[in-house]
DNA sequence: GCATTTGCCTAGGACCACTAGGCAAAGTTA
DNA sequence: TAACTTTGCCTAGTGGTCCTAGGCAAATGC
């Protein structure tokens, strides 16, 4: 009988292309090897088990946050920059949410692992942004905490409901960004 | 045969028990039966199915941690009461881990559901704070959604190990509560 | 053209949510 | 107390999920 050509990286497309269409924990792997016209069986040559195409969803989706971040706050600064990270960020999530939803999982992995050159470039990201707001540690990391705290926060009410006022959410969002803004640049130094 | 002598109740209290030890999440109605010495099957004459079960969790959930922030806030103002919202809620997340989940779930009920006057006055308690710190519409809503979601983020992120830099993640927080009411005080008013 | 590797298969186990129908314990009424 | 009703937990069974073991045929290497 003919081969499907499996390989991992297709499954974890595929994976992640069905997490934005259903949500992040609604796939599974029989619905997936359906769709690929497969039986459930056959994945698990391709992928250890449910865990690990769920880490390598997280990996992908990772990369592709990061790239658009990273594209949108080239050559900005202040609130400009920010004002470019939280939209880019914030689309993101509403566009992908499965894959949005799949970079917050609690990743299984040593520490060591967390210790890669594209991880690492993740990371500097938000804190070359705050840098240029003239923060230095400690206060970086506590900004950076805040900053990722607000946006995560805001678009998991938002994915589910949880603003149920009659103000529109992306109003509130705008003036959000601006609050930000305004809080990073009086920074209550330590 | 003896009876277990169960009800809606005490299958909700011993849900949101073990979702608090387990994972709110991880809570099976097969699991929850074998800790009453019960059939699954029987659990089906209390609750309607898995959804409604989790739904009543987070209803209990919900009062609970409403009672504790009302009570925390009582007869305070500004600062004071800020601080004192916020580490009772940081507390609540963090004793009850499961019980903090089910809260953020999305429930599946028609607006007319949201309009009980116990919701209405677990929403009533952050705008009572905020609208000491001289705000008013839309900016307090705009307000309460930027603290629901700083503080939903941050809890979010400390449960599932997000904060992995050394610093001192309680250390992180008193900042964010600092810089969160310096910022309710200058609020950039619309 | 043959041997090896690899991809997908069937078969089956364990756990899960949920339904249908039965029987005995608890509650009600006289 | 005795008969009747209600109700709580039962057994049995369906279909879905993840995952393993072992088989066979297609692709690959020599």
């Amino acid at each position: 009988m003919a081969r499907a050509g499996l390989t991992p990286d297709r499954i974890t497309l595929a994976a992640a292309d069905l997490a934005d269409e259903i949500g992040f924990d609604k796939v599974t792997l029989s619905a997936l090897a359906r769709g690929f016209g497969v039986k459930d069986a056959s994945l698990y040559s391709h992928i250890k088990n449910l865990a690990d195409l769920r880490t390598r969803v997280a990996a992908l989706a990772g990369r592709e946050v990061h790239e658009r971040l990273a594209a949108a706050v080239a050559g900005r600064a202040g609130k400009d920059a920010l004002t470019a990270f939280a939209n880019t960020y914030r689309d993101f999530a509403q566009e992908h949410p499965g894959r949005y939803a799949a970079t917050q999982i609690q990743i299984q992995l040593d520490a060591s692992a967390f210790d890669t050159p594209e991880i690492r470039r993740a990371i500097e990201t938000p804190y070359a942004m705050l840098r240029a707001y003239g923060l230095s540690e400690p206060d970086l990391t506590d900004a950076v905490r805040l900053l990722r705290a607000t946006f995560h926060g805001y678009f998991q009410l938002e994915a589910t409901g949880g603003f149920n006022h009659p103000r529109d959410t992306t109003a509130s969002w705008n003036r959000t960004i601006d609050a930000l803004h305004s809080l990073l640049e009086n920074w209550p130094h330590s």
